[in-house]
DNA sequence: GATGAATGAGAATTCATTCAT
DNA sequence: AATGAATGAATTCTCATTCAT
C-alpha cells in the first residue's frame, strides 16, 4: 500500500476524472485503472478498495486545501481581510479544478461514513478558522458580541458551499472567485439596513 | 403505474425509512418491499425502478412542502417576518421526520439528474420567495437596496441546508427549529457591527 | 376452459397479431390481453397457459387449412392439377394474413413440443395427399414410379415452406400465389433437360 | 471480448449443447457456464450477452460450413456433380454434429434478428452457388434454361433443410447423407415421367 | 511490482399465473 | 364469468476483488 509514489497520485487524479464525469456509484474500478493507464489489479496495490480511493482522495485534498485556506487567512489583517481571504481561497481553490470540486461537493456527499468525516473536518478547520476571525474582529471592534460562533460557521459555510454547488451546476460557466467580495459583504452586513434597529 | 393509491404510499414511506437508514445505494428493491409488506415484484406496479422510487419521493414531498413555504411566507407582513416564517417553515418541515430530512438531503443529491432538478426546483422556488421578501423589504426601508438577488438566495439556502446537515449529523439531538431566529438574524445584520462603516 | 366462444377467438386473434409482431417469447400474456381487450386473467379461462395459446392456434389453423387442402386436391383431375391446387390452395391460405403466415412458420417452430406436432401432422396431412396424387399419377403416366414417397413429401412442403418464408422476409411485397405454378412445375420436371439420359 | 481463444470455444461448444438440448429460450447462461466449467461471469468477457453467444455460433459455424460448400462445389466437373457434392456436404456438415444441426435449424430461426441474417447469408451463398450450377449446367446442356434462379434456389434450400429437419426429429435415426442423391435425382428430374411434353 | 483473466455474490427486473372481489 | 392487483420465482448481467503468472 505505497502511498506518494507516482502511480498512486496518477491513479488518483484519473479517479477524479472518472468520478467526475460519471459519479462514483456509476463509476467502475476497470474505468479509473483505464483512464491511469494501469491495470486493474494495479488498482489495488495502492488502495484498499474503491472507497478507500475517494477517502484518499479526500484526505489528501483536504489537508491541501486546508493549509491553503490557514495560510490565507494568516495574512489577512482586519477580521474582515482575513474572512475575505478565506472565503476568495476556498473559492479559488475550487475553481481551479472543476473535477475536484465535483467530487468533493458532490460524490463525497453520497459517501455516508465520509461525509461524516467530510463535515467533521470542514467544521473543525473552519471553526478554528472562523473562531479566530470572530474573536479578532470581536476585540477590533468590527464583529457583533453576541454572536453564537457554532451557527456563524455553518451559515459561512452553506453559503460558500451553495455558491461553490451553483457554478458547478452552472458547468463553471462564469467566475466563481468574483462572488467572494459580495458574499464575504453579505456575511458581515447582512441584507438589512444599516441602522435598522 | 397507478399513483395516489394507499399502496404507492406504503412503498414510498417504506423506502424513505430504508434509504435514510442504509442510503440509497446499498438499499436494495427487496428491502424496500420487505418493510412495505409487499412482493418486491408490486413495487414494478407502482414506480418503474429503483431510481422511480426516489423521484416520486422528491417530486411529492417538494410540492408538499413548497406549499407550505409559500403560505408561510404569506403569513408574513413584513419582510423580515416573511423571512422568518419561510427558514422556520423549511427548518420545521425538515425537523418533523429526520429520514425523510436524510433522504431529501443527503441521498437526492447523488442522483445526478435529481440533484440537478432540485437544485432547480428549489432556487426557482425560493428565488420566487426571496425576491418577494427583498422588494418587500426595500419598499418598507428594511433591505438594502444594492443587492444582487440571485446570491442573496444562494446566501439563505446555503446556511440553512448547511444548518439541517449539521442537525441530520447530529442525528436531530437538539431542536433545529429554534436554530430559526438567530440564523434570520444573521441574514438581516450580517456578523458585522451595525454601524461600523 | 370454454373453446369456440367469441371471446376465445378474440384472444386468439389478438395473439396472432402480437406473436406476429414481436414473436411468441417477447410477447406478454398481457399484451395479448390488452389486445383482445379482456383483462390479464381472463385468459386463463380459456387457455390452460400461454403455451397453450399457441398450441390451440395451432391446432384450429391447421384443421382449418388442411380441410380447404384436401377440398382442393379433391377438385383436381390429373396428379399434376391435384398437386397445382395444393400448392397454390397453400400458398393462397398463407397469403391472406401474413401475421397468421408469420407465426405458424416462425413462432411455432421454436416451440420445442408444438413444432414436433406441426411437422408431424403437416406431415402426415401432406403425406396423405402427396401419396394420393402421386398413386394417381403412376397410374395415370404422369409421374415416374421409382419415388420415395417420404422424400418427395419433404421435397415438396420444404421447398414450399421456404418459398413462403422468404415471402414472409420480404414482408409480403409480392404475390405469394403466383410462385405455385412455376413451382409445380419444378416439382414435375426438376431442373434438367427433359430428355437428359 | 477476445475471441478464437481456447475458453471462447469451450463456451461455445458447451452453449451448443445446452441450446441444443433444451432450446435456447429454456437455456440460461448460468447452465452453459457450468457446462463449460466457468463461472457465470465469464461467459461476458467472452459474448456480451445471452443473444451473443447464438449470434458467434452462427457467424462462427457459417464460415467454416460456407466455406466447406464452396470447395465442395469447385470439385465438381459438371453442374449435376456439383449440385450433389453441394447437396452431399450440406447433408455431411449436419450429420456430423446433431446439436450443432438444432441449433442452427430449429433455435437460431427463432431469433428474430438472426433469422434475419440466416437467412439473407444462406441464400446469398447460395444464390452464388446454386447460380453458377444452373450457368454451367446451361452451358453444358444439361440445365434447362427456362429457370428463374430466385425459385430453383428457394426449391433447392427449402428441400435440403426439410429433409435435415426431418432427420432431427428423428432424433439422427437414420444415414442423413444417403438422402443427398436421390434428393439431387429430384431436383433434377422432378417427379415427371422424363417424356410427359 | 504489475497484470488482467477469472470469479461469483448480489441486485434489478420481468412476467406467467393466481385468486379475492 | 371477468377482473386486475399482487405475487415471487427465475434469470440476466455487473463489477469489486483476487491471484496465478
Amino acid at each position: 500500500m505505497k502511498r506518494n509514489t507516482e502511480k498512486y497520485h496518477q491513479i488518483l487524479e484519473a479517479a477524479v476524472k472518472v468520478f467526475a464525469e460519471q459519479g462514483f456509484n456509476h463509476s467502475t474500478v476497470a474505468q479509473v485503472a483505464k483512464k491511469a493507464g494501469v491495470a486493474d489489479g494495479t488498482i489495488y496495490l495502492y488502495f484498499k478498495n474503491k472507497d478507500d480511493i475517494l477517502i484518499q482522495f479526500y484526505h489528501y485534498k483536504t489537508r491541501l486545501v486546508f493549509e491553503r485556506f490557514r495560510q490565507a487567512v494568516k495574512k489577512g489583517r482586519t477580521a474582515e481581510q482575513k474572512l475575505l481571504n478565506l472565503v476568495r481561497t476556498h473559492l479559488a481553490e475550487f475553481q481551479k479544478d472543476i473535477n475536484m470540486a465535483i467530487v468533493y461537493q458532490a460524490e463525497i456527499h453520497q459517501h455516508r461514513r465520509l461525509a461524516q468525516d467530510v463535515i467533521k473536518e470542514m467544521s473543525k478547520m473552519y471553526r478554528e478558522i472562523i473562531t479566530e476571525v470572530v474573536e479578532i474582529g470581536q476585540q477590533q471592534g468590527h464583529i457583533r458580541r453576541n454572536l453564537y460562533v457554532g451557527l456563524v460557521m455553518r451559515f459561512i459555510i452553506g453559503a460558500v458551499d451553495e455558491v461553490i454547488n451553483a457554478w458547478i451546476h452552472a458547468r463553471g460557466s462564469y467566475d466563481l472567485v468574483s462572488m467572494a467580495d459580495p458574499l464575504v459583504e453579505l456575511f458581515i452586513s447582512g441584507i438589512g439596513v444599516a441602522d435598522r434597529q
